[in-house]
DNA sequence: TCTGGGGTCCTAGGACCC
DNA sequence: TCTGGGGTCCTAGGACCC
């Protein structure tokens, strides 16, 4: 098998965006977030900070740093032209994340050279035409490849043999497999499980038992390297959610209603945008002490309006609250089963006494908004339907939606 | 100053159906 | 009246990733 896959990786995306953009900081530590260090430059990583780590502790460690709140739409700006390069060298993207993707490069080495040279191209592109730093691990599968791109970093590039990739991975500590965390990684050093090479060799009826059996079937297998993923183009399946934190938190039935209330907005917004709609609503709250309850329904009909969103979300935080009383200190509201939906819909509000008979009755996009409220109020009356919401298309707030209303009253 | 905001995936139990 | 096995859908919780 040859080394044909890529996983390119930007460094310290947000932090190297800030320092692209404002001179000063560059070669300066900086530190991106608020409460919680979103991105550490790599003179701020000497110190030993890392994300997510409170932002006071980081200047504890690093008192020069500079910190800096983050502006989220250049970052997306930045990721775009990123991701355009990449789709020049190939067709074959999967974009994992804002500052991630695999590359697929079988295709394209009668092109464009070895697999070695084209990520080499890459990353000088990138750095040319963008000025960002991006390392890059190849490998015969994507797991390899993205840890190998891990070891590449700060702005390096990695090819792992295929003859001797085995030797290279087990030799690795076992917290490089994508998706051992802290949680298990501090359980496998209990029983004595250090490296990828000691997780290879384990008794795999062991290691049933000391993370479960997908856990266990699926790392040893990532162990010896045997991962068939594809790369593949198009995202998941997906889900859409929100959330806000709360400082130490809220109490006030008003309060929390107008919170979910802004939730709800962003998130019917993005859906949207997207031209999507769901069928499980779910919302989590988190209290003072950390711990965290949520709630889900799932909806005979897809949804996408704030109204529906903020109804049903108010039911599943009573309801939590119910169980756990007390402040909440932050709240989400997110959306999955997700269906595509057109940009017109009209829909009746989600009704707390049947959580059955919620929003899109109609959900006619072809009809004009005004026949779907005309056809609306011959089936279901009147003084439902003077209570419903219009989605307008893509991106318009609760405002808008609730706006329609009044004018047609 | 005890910690953001966007996600994915897995597990386990219960309801329900055949 | 008691009993079996298999499958799907849903909810809740948890680990993990960037």
């Amino acid at each position: 098998m040859e080394a044909e896959i890529l996983h390119a990786d930007l460094d310290a995306f947000y932090a190297s965006v800030e320092q692209l953009l404002r001179p000063e900081l560059r070669g300066r530590p900086v530190l991106v977030g608020g409460g919680v260090v979103l991105a550490a430059s790599y003179e701020a990583r000497a110190f030993g900070v890392y994300a997510p780590m409170g932002v006071k502790k980081a200047l504890q460690l690093c008192p020069d740093a500079i910190v800096v709140k983050g502006s989220f739409d250049r970052y997306t700006e930045f990721s775009e032209k990123v991701m355009a390069i990449c789709s020049d060298v190939t067709p074959d993207v999967e974009q994992i994340s804002i500052d991630e993707a695999f590359l697929d490069v079988r295709g394209s080495t009668h092109l464009f050279g070895s697999p070695v040279s084209i990520a080499t191209r890459l990353r000088q592109r990138v750095a040319d035409e963008v000025g960002l730093p991006i390392s890059v691990g190849i490998a015969t599968t994507k797991h390899l490849a993205k840890v190998a791109s891990g070891q590449a970093k700060p702005d390096g590039l990695i090819l792992v043999e295929p003859d001797s990739e085995i030797e290279w991975l087990h030799s690795l500590p076992v917290r490089v497999i994508w998706g051992v965390g802290p949680v298990r990684d501090a359980t496998l050093a209990e029983y004595g499980i250090n490296t990828v090479g000691d997780l290879a060799s384990a008794p795999i009826d062991l290691l049933v038992t000391w993370i479960g059996p997908g856990a266990a079937h699926h790392f040893q297998a990532l162990a010896w390297n045997r991962d068939v993923r594809r790369v593949r183009k198009q995202g998941r399946a997906g889900s859409v959610g929100s959330q806000s934190a709360l400082g130490r938190g809220l109490t006030s039935e008003a309060d929390l209603s107008r919170v979910l209330l802004s939730i709800a907005d962003r998130v019917s917004a993005r859906m949207r945008k997207k031209s999507r709609a769901g069928r499980t609503i779910t919302v989590r709250a988190r209290f003072e002490d950390m711990a965290s309850l949520t709630r889900a329904i799932t909806l005979p009909s897809a949804v996408a309006t704030t109204a529906a969103l903020h109804s049903a979300g108010l039911e599943l935080l009573a309801d939590a609250r119910e169980e756990k009383p007390g402040p909440v200190t932050l709240v989400s509201i997110s959306v999955s089963k997700l269906e595509r939906a057109g940009p017109l819909q009209l829909e009746l509000p989600f009704d707390p006494g049947n959580p059955l008979k919620p929003g899109s009755p109609v959900g006619a996009a072809h009809l004009s908004v005004d026949r779907q409220v005309d056809v609306a109020r011959e089936r279901f009356g009147k003084e439902a339907v003077g209570r419903a919401s219009v989605v307008l298309g893509p991106n318009r707030g609760v405002s808008d939606d609730f706006r329609k209303l009044s004018e047609r009253d």
